[in-house]
RNA sequence: GCUGAUGUAGCUCAGUCGGUAGAGCACUUCAUUGGUAAUGAAGAGGUUCAUGAGUUCGAUUCUCAUCAUCAGCUCCA
């Protein structure tokens, strides 16, 4: 047995025995007990109960399963029809959901363990409960969840527990998590001064000085990548009238999502009502139809760093994950079908660049035609076979996912996921083909033979999110963020006032070079200068005293490196810091 | 929106079994002229413990409501 099937077995089975060890504690007849699956870190199960479980009642329910196991009681499994699984689980309405929805006459495998209790259950399981003591488990959590996961069903108690083959790994497992927590995005955003919240505007973030700071970097980086692939960035407005949300069909289909803004007369519904936008495209759309177009201009791409708003149940919102007001690396390049391969491609060599400057990985997906698709099939199976050819090129075929019917209404997409140093995943990239916003907007262009044609869009986003992307990276990088992104990526602290104007110097130097520079000139020790600066995490602090003004030289310490670098002539030490910012590279030069 | 928890100085947190709050860091002042992660002494800082009601002679502490945040669920970039 490989160790996942190990896993499977052995969580799989521990769940048996937590749903046995609450209906022990509870009674049998005030316990409703649902499923019980395995995860990625062990199980949970899902219950309704008569009281709500709090943390406190987790040792009681620990040692109830230890009990359980001490037993050493057999695993049987049976086989029963339909009807005889109903008798057996009478009374249990979940269970009994879930057989009725079985074919008849299919056979129903249910596990006994030991005389008084059964569950139902595909296996595979253990023969004795015995097999199961030297395995460490510890319960995480009590939460609600859905009734097979849908809001307007019963809400019932997720118990949720960790559950590993051994001490070691289970305890490897929570040094994981205390890593996660340590790496929290709202924690470092505040230890390094970076955003803040304030509850008169939920999900909104601030961005201080140190953070926007580096906000404007991640702009830069992507307006460089952009400029050079021929990207034209446009703005538009915030805020518009209904009119524009009706034709996009925002009007209709996102409306609980916008923030609207009343008109003169504040009625509801009236046509002088606005709302802010949830999203670039209709204006993106606006702005291409403002003249004629020849096929010859295509593609055109407009990117667009507007913030948009989109109002979240509350509930919803999580530090920089899931915000209110945030701001896309968005663009919307309007071609014809035979240009869609050459801009796919050419936008995954985007993304290539920008997730390696971090470090991240990333898989892609294709996702298809869903039942409720809009415009012609033809175009379609064109255009899902342009994009499998594509992602069969540059990544092999078989290396990327497909999700059937898992597409946008209005066309297929691909969606990119990034996975973080601790091995998390988060959808950022996006590239989405569009044939439904173009006729919407009844966009045309001329094509060669003089017809009128409609463009397809591609919508796409490669950070995602600003917002995101940077909570996403703070985590993954810990707040060490490279050269080139550091809110300030060097500090000068000199060791008496005397040494003020030797670093005023070095300062505007570097300023010179385009480098973000900190500097410390109050009559204090230098230790105190330094400790706040190595606080900030900043890449480079230097240190100048006597020796260094009369050498022209500095002293460097580098980020993450006890020892310093002595007599590091200035020239040398902004070549090495330019380098860094033309290279954008991840790792700090430490050997200068 | 649902289940549960939390909300005390800028930050991290302690505390009051109901009698008008405390520590460390940060901040200010003075002394220290200092060579790589916390020099010493003194001081200030909370419209009084998220907001609003209620119970009480009296509430930060109890009850209810509201808001925000966090962990899940659901939905999403």
């Amino acid at each position: 047995m490989n160790n996942e099937q190990y896993l499977e077995v052995y969580r799989h089975s521990l769940s048996h025995i937590l749903a046995k060890a609450v209906i022990e504690i509870f009674g049998a007849e005030n316990v409703q007990y649902a499923i019980g699956p395995q995860i990625s870190d062990g199980f949970y199960y899902d219950f309704l109960l008569p009281r709500t479980i709090t943390e406190d009642d987790f040792p009681a329910i620990e040692n109830k399963m230890r009990e359980i196991l001490k037993r050493r009681e057999d695993w049987k499994r049976d086989e029963v029809s339909k009807e005889e699984a109903l008798e057996l689980f009478k009374g249990q309405k979940y269970k009994t959901e879930i057989i009725e929805e079985l074919e008849d006459g299919e056979t129903i495998s249910i596990y006994h363990t030991g005389d008084d209790f059964v569950d139902l259950c595909r296996g595979p399981h253990v023969n004795n409960s015995q097999e199961l003591m030297g395995a460490a488990f510890k319960i995480r959590q009590a939460s609600g969840a859905y009734w097979r996961g849908d809001e307007k069903r019963d809400m019932l108690q997720r118990i949720y527990v960790y559950a590993f083959p051994n001490q070691q790994e289970l305890k490897a497992h929570l040094a994981f998590i205390k890593e996660a927590l340590e790496r929290d995005h709202k924690k470092i955003g505040t230890q390094l001064d970076l955003f803040m919240f304030s509850d008169t505007a939920p999900g909104m973030p601030y961005w201080l000085p140190r953070g926007w700071k580096l906000y404007n970097a991640l702009m830069k980086f992507s307006r460089d990548l952009q400029d050079r692939h021929g990207y034209q960035e446009i703005s538009a407005p915030l805020i518009n009238y209904k009119k524009l949300w009706v034709i996009s069909g925002h009007w209709a289909h996102y409306q609980n999502n916008m923030f609207l803004v009343p008109g003169t007369d504040w009625t509801p519904n009236a046509d002088d009502m606005m709302a802010a936008k949830p999203m670039n495209c209709p204006n993106a759309m606006m702005t291409y139809k403002r003249t004629n177009h020849s096929y010859k201009e295509l593609p055109i791409r407009y990117s667009e760093m507007d913030v948009i708003h989109r109002k979240e149940k509350s509930g919803q919102m999580n530090g920089l994950f899931r915000v209110q007001e945030f701001r896309q690396d968005d663009d919307h390049t309007f071609v014809s079908e035979d240009l869609i391969e050459s801009e796919v491609a050419d936008i995954i060599s985007i993304a290539d660049t920008i997730y390696s400057a971090f470090g991240l990985t990333y898989r892609a997906e294709l996702s298809t035609r869903p039942d409720d698709f809009m415009g012609d099939i033809e175009v379609w199976n064109k255009a899902e076979s342009i994009l499998k050819e594509i992602l069969n090129k540059r990544y092999g075929e078989g290396n990327y996912e497909i999700n059937e019917g898992d597409g946008a209404f209005y066309g297929p997409k691909i969606d990119l996921q990034i996975r973080d140093a601790l091995g998390r995943e988060w959808q950022c990239g996006t590239i989405q083909l569009d044939f439904q916003l173009p006729h919407n907007f009844e966009l045309t262009y001329t094509d060669k033979d003089g017809s009128m044609k409609e463009p397809i869009v591609i919508h796409r986003a490669l950070y995602g999110s600003f917002e995101r992307f940077i909570g996403i990276i703070i985590e993954h990088l810990k707040g060490r963020f490279p050269f080139w992104l550091n809110p300030y990526q060097v500090a000068i602290v000199p060791i008496r006032t005397e040494h003020n104007d030797y670093a005023k110097e070095i300062e505007e130097a570097l300023t010179d070079a385009g480098i973000r520079v900190e500097a410390d000139y109050q009559d204090k020790h230098m230790n105190e200068k330094l400790k706040f600066f190595r606080n900030m995490m900043d890449p480079y602090v230097l240190v100048v005293g006597d020796k260094e003004r009369e050498n022209r030289t500095v002293s460097v310490t580098v980020r993450g490196v006890k020892t310093q670098l002595h007599d590091v002539p200035l020239d040398r030490f902004i070549e090495i810091c330019k380098k860094q910012n033309k290279e954008r590279n991840l790792e700090l030069i430490s050997e200068i």
